[in-house]
RNA sequence: GGCGCAUUCGUCUAGGGGUUUAGGACACCUCCCUCUCAAGGAGGAGAUCACCGGUUCGAAUCCGGUAUGCGCUACCA
């Protein structure tokens, strides 16, 4: 970066998140929102909240909520807004006005569907798609004829015809268009509505915007930016175009590639902490080793220097291994308080609601050790829940003949109706000398009571789950084994 | 079609002329631990640094071209 750039780069930050609420916020829009609030809070800058609400056609209902909620979960607090642009509808309107009036936009009359024949024509015809400037030429008379019919014109902006724009992006370095690949775009929609490259240069102008970080789609539209700004004789504020993130299958995310609403990840059961070093990883790096890092050393860290230039494809196994890994640093309590909501909700209708709290306080350390998810946390612990288990017969018979099976059940159930203390301790005292006793291996042994006492061929260590879920508990569903098995060998 | 940007293991990335037989992470495989699972530990496999030229004593690193990918090309943002 050159010295004068970085310079200016170091002058007083603010920043914008700047969405449209046309659908839901996904990954790439959140990991644009991270890297604002990053950058403003490294720099001890302003993040400022914009909603750029000027398509009403396309606003979805409840967008604006799910924004909001989306950045308040992960932390991402704004200093200034919601600006909400529906809101300034003068301002834009008084720019315009002002630039017509200098002659550096027009009105056009032009229909749509004339407008669309033209792109279809161009198309065909292999030509470049763009607007034809029929209007910018228009005869005195015409326009006054046209202005008396009571159609409602947009306004369009007056680009040069030759010469080159260029600006600097701090990622990626000078940039230079063509000025006659530029068309004459909208300012002003005939609903009285700024498009995007109006309403955003003359919010990002008036609120003082010192940084532009917004995704690499928007480089395209740079250059028109410049020459508004240039028409309206303002400083542009700096730019940089941050790597897309792509689905796996390499295209710009949408609702094609499932989840991909953030506040979808937090229904599955992510932390918002692990989201954040998810996301800041995506695009930016410390070094070459380290990958987990706290919000504090993120912000102590981040900068536009270490952003990478290339568009990251979303890799789902490497979040999950992340979330798993901030699950674990939880403390028991913080892990059961989060897992509660998923329990209530993800586990059968006829367990008794609310959930027992001290025995739920007891299993979750064995299930903490074990989600990847707080999603996965009511499958995890189901059997511990549940009344009757619901399993195979021939789970049990797995790596023993049932003769032996039967015999292994029943001596368990005679030495364990007899222990005194059902302690994890004394549970193992007395049942791993049995299965030298019963002439069978531990994990044979151990397997088949695992099967009567979880239901599951996987589980939490047995003896531990074996004392949370208590005596009473373990001597019936023994007993259901055996007979099965009984049953089993009658049918 | 035009314009723009990008191109290092399957994925995220480090590396920015000699330190590189290209480092780390996820996923995968093997082994250890072990009552199963998970976690953890130790290993392994996986990248002719897109390709072709050039600059240089020397290039993944600099330059040019090509290819490929992505983005933009709306009275969407």
């Amino acid at each position: 970066m050159p010295e004068a750039e970085l310079a200016k780069s170091e002058a007083m930050v603010r920043v914008r998140f700047a969405p449209s609420p046309t659908g839901y916020p996904h990954l790439g829009n959140i990991r644009t929102a991270l890297f604002n609030w990053l950058f403003a809070r490294h720099n001890g800058g302003s993040f400022i909240l914009r909603i750029e609400d000027t398509d009403v056609a396309r606003q979805v209902e409840g967008a604006i909520d799910t924004i909001l909620d989306s950045l308040r979960w992960l932390g991402l607090d704004w200093d200034e807004g919601p600006y909400f642009q529906s809101q300034r509808s003068e301002i834009y309107r008084e720019v315009a006005d002002q630039l017509v009036k200098e002659g550096l936009a027009y009105l056009c009359y032009c229909s749509p569907q004339r407008l669309e024949s033209m792109r279809r024509e161009q198309i065909e015809r292999k030509q470049p798609p763009g607007y034809d400037r029929h209007c910018r030429y228009l005869a005195r008379e015409k326009r006054t004829e046209l202005e008396a019919s009571g159609i409602t014109p947009v306004v369009r902006f007056k680009s040069p015809l030759e010469g080159q724009t260029s600006f600097y992006d701090l990622l990626r370095g000078d940039i230079v268009f063509e000025n006659s690949t530029l068309d004459d775009f909208v300012l002003l929609k005939s609903d009285g509505y700024p498009t995007y490259h109006l309403a955003n240069i003359v919010d990002d102008h008036l609120m003082v915007i010192s940084h532009v970080l917004r995704a690499d789609e928007w480089l395209s539209s740079t250059p028109r930016h410049i020459l508004l700004y240039q028409a309206l004789g303002w400083q542009p504020p700096q730019f940089a175009h941050l790597p897309m993130i792509l689905g796996s299958d390499r295209a710009k995310l949408s609702k094609r590639h499932g989840a991909t609403a953030i506040n979808e990840y937090r229904n599955q059961g992510y932390l918002p902490e692990a989201m954040v070093n998810f996301l800041a990883l995506l695009g930016w790096s410390l070094d070459d080793v380290t990958e987990l890092l706290s919000r504090q050393e993120i912000i102590k860290h981040f900068s536009l220097e270490r952003i990478s230039k290339t568009a990251a494809v979303f890799n789902r196994d490497k979040l999950e291994w992340m979330n798993g890994v901030y699950l674990r640093c939880l403390s028991l309590e913080e892990f059961t308080r989060q897992a509660i909501p998923f329990l209530e909700r993800g586990l059968p209708l006829e367990i008794e609601r609310p959930l027992e709290t001290h025995y739920t306080r007891q299993i979750m350390p064995l299930i903490q050790e074990r989600a990847k998810t707080l999603a996965e946390v009511p499958q995890l612990s189901e059997f511990f829940f549940v009344d009757e288990l619901e399993y195979d017969v021939s789970l049990l018979l797995g790596k023993i003949e049932d003769t032996q099976a039967v015999k292994a059940l029943q001596a368990s159930i005679a030495k364990l109706e007899a222990l005194e203390n059902w302690d994890m301790a004394s549970l193992e005292a007395v049942l791993r000398p049995m299965a030298d006793e019963l002439n069978l291996k531990t994990g044979v042994f151990f397997g088949l009571l695992r099967v009567a006492i979880t239901g599951r061929t996987a589980s939490p260590p047995l003896f531990q789950t074996m004392e949370v879920l208590g005596g009473e508990r373990c001597l019936k569903r023994l007993r259901v084994a055996l007979n099965k098995l009984s049953v089993s060998e009658f049918g």
